[in-house]
DNA sequence: CAGTGGTCTAGACCACGCT
DNA sequence: GCGTGGTCTAGACCACTGT
């Protein structure tokens, strides 16, 4: 089943034989593949072939390997969409009520389809000087000092994305924005933001992929293979949406969790 | 340097140090991290441990290797931003112009911030039955015959993204639309189907992330470590914003070579 | 030519899951 | 207890880059 005249390594050559597998299905997602030894066997390779084998499948996300269990077919379906219209039906919210009411639903709950009850939250709020990249998104001058709020959000347990927020501080000292206990908080960002007087009316995004950093990949049980999306969000306000009022630098969701999606109306 | 009572095996651990080196910027980009000899001498370890703390640290985007020379700190600034806006103004040129005339920009060499002349396009067209995902898309039965355009976009040489274009086939037979050699076309999608008498009036992109297959790491010359952004896009016409006329099912992006920006207005 | 990373082998011990 | 994948060693040959 190896070509030795091939230039394509032997350990490739398996890989491509397998990848073929998956990808036509195959091998459906579920399936059980060749134990190393197998492996070894079947295609007439050393252990650390087979390994190396293996180790390229797992850095494409294709395979899920466990001790004392074997290799399998990962499901790569990803989940939950995220609609970039989820601010805007957080706006008509808070000016049907007037003012939010708890329990009210956030863009957060409402992506995940499911009640607020059901997630957990994990925070840390900081005063900071503003690292450079905020400071630029903010019209600060570096160093200001800013609150940094971090978050780890859950659905069912599973982390599903961490962020850092980023406010200017004179904006939020003494404000409930700033005080840890207040959370959870009824309604979001924006809905926070207009129990300060201010109205959001614009918010921009740049989204970037890349590969997650081990404590990224701790602290959102991020398999091997698996990039990150991030998220760099800038609110602003006023009716010229040039007063910039938050910024959440790195907004970071695994990427097999999620699907980005953006509506662009052209009239 | 290695705690051998420690639970996390020492190619983690040394992976562990040198990516702190990387990320402190102690190692900028460009530097020369140890040959795996020297990992050898100064870590105590043997040539594969020293090769699997390479193999996760390239996984990871953050090295370059190269056979003969060494492992080297990677540059992992991502460059040119692509605007959600670049769709409105395409249309702005058409209005102005009333109709475009060569050689103009397309949303594609404007992002570039090069000239029309300095890209380069490989292209295949096909008729063939929707696929699944495209039927749905374009609310098309599935199996219906539609046309696909295949391209691969180059700036200075270097391939920054492909796609696959897909079209309802009773629109765009025996239109310009479907003939490779009217190929390049001014003014991007949204112009060539203004000469159809079609106004595009809403765009929706689905954006995800994840590895690349090995055909696109060739085509395109994606590193190690480095994800793919991709981008299911839709184009809707009529005042209703309800007639699907084109779907570029996976626009493919290299990650480490582009930032997508979106504006989502408020009000 | 010496030094580099890329491939490959044969073998060892370990932690874990299942029966 | 046996088979699984995870870690690690010592050693070999090769292709490529530099001097």
């Amino acid at each position: 089943m190896i070509d030795p005249t091939s230039d394509r390594p032997a350990y490739q050559q398996v890989a491509d034989e397998l990848r073929r597998r998956i990808l036509s299905g195959e091998a459906p997602p579920g399936t059980r593949l060749p134990s190393e030894s197998e492996l070894m066997r079947e295609f007439g390779i050393s252990r650390t072939t087979a390994r190396l084998t293996y180790n390229v499948l797992r850095a494409e996300g294709l395979i899920d390997t466990a001790r004392g269990k074997g290799a399998f077919v990962r499901d790569r379906r990803s989940a939950r969409r995220v609609a970039s219209d989820r601010y805007r039906r957080e706006v008509l919210q808070i000016r049907k009520q007037g003012e939010p009411t708890p329990p009210p639903e956030t863009s957060f709950t409402r992506d995940q389809g499911i009640s607020w009850s059901q997630y957990r939250l994990d925070k840390e709020f900081h005063e900071v000087p503003a690292p450079d990249h905020v400071a630029e998104l903010l019209n600060l001058e570096p160093g200001t000092p800013v609150l940094a709020r971090h978050f780890v959000f859950y659905a069912e347990d599973q982390p599903q994305q961490m962020s850092v927020s980023y406010y200017p501080l004179d904006l939020v000292r003494g404000t409930p924005v700033a005080d840890p206990n207040n959370e959870p908080w009824p309604g979001g960002n924006i809905a926070q933001l207009a129990t300060l007087g201010i109205t959001v009316t614009r918010v921009e995004e740049s989204v970037r992929a890349r590969m997650p950093l081990p404590e990224e990949k701790r602290t959102l049980r991020i398999p091997p293979g698996v990039p990150v999306l991030t998220i760099t969000r800038r609110m602003l306000a006023g009716p010229n949406k040039d007063r910039p009022v938050e910024v959440a630098a790195d907004i970071v969701i695994p990427a097999d969790r999620v699907v980005l999606d953006y509506t662009i109306d052209l009239d």
